[in-house]
DNA sequence: CTTATCATTGAATATGAATGTCAATTTCAG
DNA sequence: CTGAAATTGACATTCATATTCAATGATAAG
């Protein structure tokens, strides 16, 4: 289970303990290894199972503070929720992961990445048009992968 | 309250009835009733309001049947399943409506369409690159409405 | 260091949407 | 008509999400 850029992992803390001060809250050993934890994971985890991974190396986390604090990565920008039609919120890195959409096969559940540089661009465009100012998207594709076809 | 393309729901019907047919189910009062009221409403309706609209006019449809119905108006392509981040599902008609984009302001909750065409070829393009099947997608805008920056 | 203050924690509980159950009713083919 | 099979609607259940609260922990001020 290598994690990626885990080298740099040190700017993500950075980013949550200033969010943390900025907010008035605290700092809390829960947090920071939660946020170790979702960082270290590469596929897109809801509460639910980050907390069964985080019980493996702490059994004295609770659901409620991981739950909570998915939200808080949330909303300083270090996690992205997204959601794949299978009735739970999951959550992926945000932080140096270039705006994408996912493709979401509709029979074994697999789910892929694509870049979308162009279409965020028409996303932009079309919204500046109406007056609205984009601050976030999430675009979905559900049908059938290679191997279900 | 004005319904767009009332004089064409016929056709609509005859989609439903046409799909029951086809799966063995039957064709009931309910059924006929529920996408009227459906098609006659412009906005997205969850299970819920849909329902609290029915009531008005028959109060003795139930809930259980209006949430059923909706899965099968889904089913057969006359709805739509969207989902506007507030925790519950939505529904939009579908027939004779292109594929589009919702804006989905975070402030005041007000939505707005928009068309996708380019954007549809893009992910046309880009999954059939990665041999990928897409049959529907989701691309919705959150951001801050004219009034709401 | 000590203390006072206030946020956090985690277990339990509440909420609310989505779904399942089932007896009574309705549809529809024969 | 009649019987088999689906539907209905009230109710119960499930499940994710959100809240509550007493005990604990963090932090700033003295």
């Amino acid at each position: 289970m290598k994690a990626e850029g885990k080298g740099d992992m040190k700017r993500e803390h950075e980013i949550l303990i200033g969010f943390l001060k900025q907010k008035g809250l605290k700092q809390t050993d829960q947090r920071e290894k939660i946020l170790d934890i979702f960082l270290s994971n590469v596929k897109h985890v809801s509460a639910d199972e980050l907390h069964a991974t985080i019980r493996k190396s702490d059994p004295r986390i609770g659901f409620s503070t991981v739950y909570r604090t998915l939200k808080i990565l949330t909303e300083c920008g270090l996690a992205r929720e997204v959601n794949f039609g299978d009735g739970r919120a999951r959550f992926e890195r945000a932080l140096d992961k270039g705006q994408h959409g996912h493709l979401i096969c509709t029979n074994c559940g697999k789910t892929e990445e694509f870049a979308i540089a162009t279409i965020e661009k028409s996303i932009k465009q079309i919204s500046t048009n109406v007056g609205f100012r984009p601050l976030g998207h999430r675009l979905e594709v559900y049908g059938l992968c290679k191997r279900c076809q």
